[in-house]
RNA sequence: GGGAGCAUAGCUCAGCCGGUUAGAGCACCUGCUUUACACGCAGGGGGUCACAGGUUCGAGUCCUGUUGUUCCCACCA
């Protein structure tokens, strides 16, 4: 293991550690009482789907989340499966098909069904295993589908009792119809677009009149279903015409003119054409006036009861129409409109509202607990503004239609009697009427929305409907993890499902990111060509830099960019990891990671300090900063750790005192080693590599104990004590760096300090690092500065016989430069120091610092002024 | 129409409870075969924290408004 190579490949490795882990059956979970509970469902990928970035973002802070708790003593369960994602799925299969020249039809339902099952088979297992690329630490064992034995299950009781409470009904509603996928939608599954359109003023004529009416619409072929035409009761202009009778165009349809608050007089003609069937808030106004409703589109959006229309294309009809209203002189005016389209979500068609006999789940009743446990906190989305995105959409819910006239999906438990009519609701599958008896009834043949399923995800995934032990001990669960894409169609329902079935929320906390965005900024998506497929990312820099880049550089509920090279970075910060672990490999005769009785000063450092970052980052990811924390290892890592304390163990490793090269192996071993652990979560696959490469005591890094904040290796006195040693080094850096004094040029260093014992601690870094020959240690400050150029920091000043390299202008003026700005900054702070309401005000320990600022800044004057005449 | 986010270095973004001299990565400049790493080391340049008010001893951070931008929700035909 100490001929490692000089370049870490994660391709090399990584599939070897998941085997590992696989094997070794870590990611299975037990009930545990001795220890506490925590869980996560992942959100179901759609088991036609394939791993996006999305995914692996989303992924990768579960798997951060998991293995933190695992390792901190937990039994942490990580639910993973996948959802059968009704409409899409049964596209692609119907996609397949066409191909074929074949449609569903042809092949009735049973085999269709057979086909789709086929379909998941051969694909539903790749996003797994794409899962597995990124390292996810999912309980395999416990994999689950939306519409495996267990999860129907679930749906059916769930069915059931919704609608046995009355929650669950069936109405003919208005509803959204995709005319592609052919099936209704719920208001979700909707998207609203503003396109530009037209807005068409059409006249009707008044019966017996010469009196017209003129109303605007937007789709002027949804007036072949027109049954009224509705004012505003309080408007004067129309007043003497309500419940006269209005001729529909077109279709010569006597209809009524009738008075309703719905009108805005201000908007258009103050008339509105009302068409039951085909607008949401025509069907509200028409059952009020027990308007006619007459169906004007059938499920492909093609004309029906249209007279001469039928059979034409929605937009052909529209076309044709308008083109006989200008004929017959009753369009009066075209106006350019821009208005809202609905969209369906999974192929983009215009949808239509339309009156059809769909299945709801009433919503008023599970709202109302739904809100109550975020209000009061029983329940929390981070981050917090997500709170009011869900009150607002849960507070103004309407109810769900939650059937769909597709096959692939959970089929509705429903028989209906051709004898009595009545519906039979069964946990089982009905034989008979339960109202009559009668044999003859036939299965309702839609299926659930894909969400009904989704919604019961946290409990089906454990066993519910039965009482299990699972259930007992892991729900509620721990945190989900969504996007806040689905906050409505997935977490909304979650939560009332969870409180309604379960008597409680299905999560503690809904911790809500953002979406991954390309480099410009844009959504990925096919049609953009603007994806990104993870595992070429995995494939050229490693799973451990792609978790990486998602994790750091963006906060929680923000979008990110993705930018390939950042990865770039972060494949940068695992070589350097590697290389590392290589140099104290290197030099390790050691067996075993104890740390040495007596420490260094430099020890007592870096051990202060990664019991700083082991605090702090503990209490980032209990807060879910995993950013924040993902940023102070990376820092930690690679400026405290190797830029300097590696550096400052050197001479211990190659001098000739051998307990003190022991004890230095000692202490960056035991450094590395909880290194790796705190970094374990977010760099699975590097971390255990290493650790497997090292002495340890353990199995498995994933298994191992996370560290934890320890008081003993906690010096503050000492780090800062170093810290003025590490301030003189760097402050030599940079003069040297100034003078362009070459690396070789090694200098006697003379400290001035009134803390001598600190720097004579010092003086063999300060000769390694700061370049120095010989380094003097004194008190005061020697008589004679002639030739000596100085650095001043805090705690010291170095003086270093350089001057021949000096231009004696330049430094003046540099000195001067910096006598100016040291000056000036006095002046700030005495005037602050001085101002009373400051004093008085500010907490001691600010007033206290600034004072010490001010002695400072006095200190540096002092000592500038001092070289200024020396030179 | 309602709501939310964002606006900080050339680019992409961090910056939690208001408190020293505002940070990182990339890019840029200078130097370096320092025996873990050039996927590296040392150093450097670069910011009126969108704008205008306000609160405060003190504001990138809190409040109000303005502008720009992105998004979500909504039944004005």
């Amino acid at each position: 293991m100490r001929e490692l190579e000089k370049v870490y490949d994660p391709t090399r490795v990584e599939s070897k550690i998941y085997k590992m882990w696989m094997d070794g059956g870590y990611f299975h979970a037990v009930i545990d009482p001795e220890k506490k509970p925590f869980s996560i469902v992942i959100p179901p990928p759609n088991v036609t789907g394939q791993l996006h970035l999305g995914h692996a973002f989303d992924n990768t802070v579960q798997d951060i989340l998991t293995r933190t708790k695992r390792m901190q003593g937990y039994s942490a369960v990580w639910i993973p499966g996948t959802d059968h994602a009704g409409i899409a799925t049964q596209i692609k299969v119907e996609e397949e098909l066409r191909k074929e020249g074949l449609t569903r039809y042809d092949l009735g339902r049973e085999k269709f069904l057979e086909r789709v099952w086929e379909w998941k088979e051969k694909y539903g297992g790749r996003i797994i295993e794409q899962l597995k690329l990124l390292g996810s630490s999912c309980d395999w064992d416990r994999e689950r589908f939306t519409m495996d034995e267990g999860c129907s299950k679930a749906v059916r009781e769930v069915f059931v009792a919704l609608y046995e409470k009355g929650l669950i009904y069936k109405g003919n509603r208005i509803i959204n119809w995709c005319p592609t996928c052919t099936t209704a939608l719920s208001d979700t599954e909707v998207e609203h677009e503003d396109e530009a359109g037209h807005f068409w003023h059409i006249k009707y004529q008044i019966k017996d009149s010469d009196e017209y009416l003129v109303v605007a619409t937007t789709r002027p072929e949804t007036m072949l279903g027109d049954t009224g035409v509705a004012v505003h009761p309080d408007d004067e202009r129309y007043a003497h015409l309500v419940g006269k009778t209005v001729i529909l165009p077109l279709m010569n349809r006597e209809m009524p003119i009738i008075a309703d608050e719905y009108v805005d007089r201000e908007f258009g003609t103050g008339c509105v054409k009302m068409t039951p069937c085909h607008d949401p808030n025509d069907f509200e106004v028409g059952q009020r006036h027990n308007l006619e409703q007459i169906l004007v589109l059938d499920n492909d959006a093609k004309i029906i009861n249209g007279g001469k229309y039928n059979g034409l294309d929605r937009y052909d009809a529209r076309k044709t129409i308008v083109a006989d209203l200008d004929a017959l002189g009753l369009l009066v005016q075209v106006e350019e409109h821009s208005h809202s389209v609905g969209k369906c979500y999974r192929c983009g068609t215009t949808v239509e509202p339309i009156t059809s006999p769909q299945w709801f789940v009433k919503m008023e009743p599970l709202a109302k607990n739904a809100i109550e446990v975020v209000r009061d906190g029983r329940m929390k989305f981070v981050p917090d503004r997500f709170t009011k995105t869900y009150l607002n959409w849960m507070e103004n819910v309407r109810d769900w239609c939650i059937s769909r006239q597709l096959w692939w999906g959970h089929q509705i438990p429903a028989w209906y009697c051709a004898d009595c009519g009545e519906i039979t609701v069964s946990r089982e599958d009905a034989s008979e009427c339960a109202h009559c008896h009668s044999k003859n009834i036939t299965r309702e043949e839609d299926v659930l929305d894909t969400w009904f399923s989704s919604a019961l995800w946290p409990f089906s995934v454990f066993g519910w409907p039965d009482k299990t032990p699972e259930l007992d001990y892991w729900y509620p669960t721990t945190v989900v993890t969504p996007g806040y894409e689905i906050i409505f169609f997935w977490v909304a329902r979650m939560i009332f499902s969870g409180l309604e079935h379960m008597g409680d929320v299905p999560f503690r906390t809904a911790y809500i990111h953002g979406i991954v965005r390309d480099d410009k900024g844009r959504k990925m998506s096919k049609s953009l060509g603007n994806g990104i497929d993870p595992q070429e990312i995995i494939d050229r820099y490693g799973a451990d830099a792609l978790r990486m880049n998602m994790i750091t550089g963006n906060s929680p509920g923000n979008d990110m960019r993705f930018y390939p090279e950042r990865c770039e970075a972060m494949r940068n910060f695992a070589n350097k990891i590697w290389n590392a672990s290589r140099f104290v490999m290197m030099n390790l005769t050691i067996e075993d990671n104890a740390l040495p009785e007596t420490l260094e000063l430099e020890d007592k450092w870096i051990l202060s300090k990664l019991n700083t970052t082991v605090r702090e980052v503990t209490e980032n990811i209990e807060r879910y900063e995993l950013g924040i924390a993902a940023t102070k290892l990376y820092d930690f890592i690679w400026d405290s750790f190797c830029d300097w304390y590696i550096e400052l163990t050197k001479p211990r490793l190659n001098g000739e005192d051998k307990l003190a090269n022991i004890s230095a192996q000692r202490v960056l071993l035991y450094v590395l080693t909880e290194i790796l652990k705190l970094l374990h979560p977010y760099m699975p696959f590097i971390t255990e590599n290493i650790y497997q490469a090292l002495p340890h005591t353990g199995t498995v890094i994933m298994v191992e104990k996370y560290p934890e904040f320890t008081a003993s290796l906690d010096f503050p006195a000492e780090e800062a004590d170093f810290e003025a040693i590490m301030d003189a080094i760097k402050s030599v850096r940079v003069r040297r760096a100034e003078m362009n004094v070459p690396s070789n040029k090694r200098p006697h260093l003379t400290i001035v300090s009134d803390r001598p014992d600190v720097f004579e601690t010092g003086r063999v870094y300060l000769a390694k690092l700061a370049y120095a020959g010989e380094v003097t240690v004194t008190r005061n400050a020697p008589a004679n500065l002639d030739g000596q150029v100085a650095v001043i920091t805090d705690q010291a000043r170095v003086f270093m016989p350089l001057s021949e390299l000096v231009d004696l202008a330049a430094e003046r003026a540099r000195i001067e430069k910096e006598l100016e700005k040291a000056t000036s900054d006095l002046q700030k702070l005495e005037a602050k120091l001085s101002n009373e309401a400051f004093t008085a005000k500010a907490p001691e320990n600010v007033v206290q610092a600034e004072r010490e600022r001010a002695d400072k800044a006095r200190a540096l004057i002092e000592n500038l002024t001092e070289s200024l005449n020396g030179l």
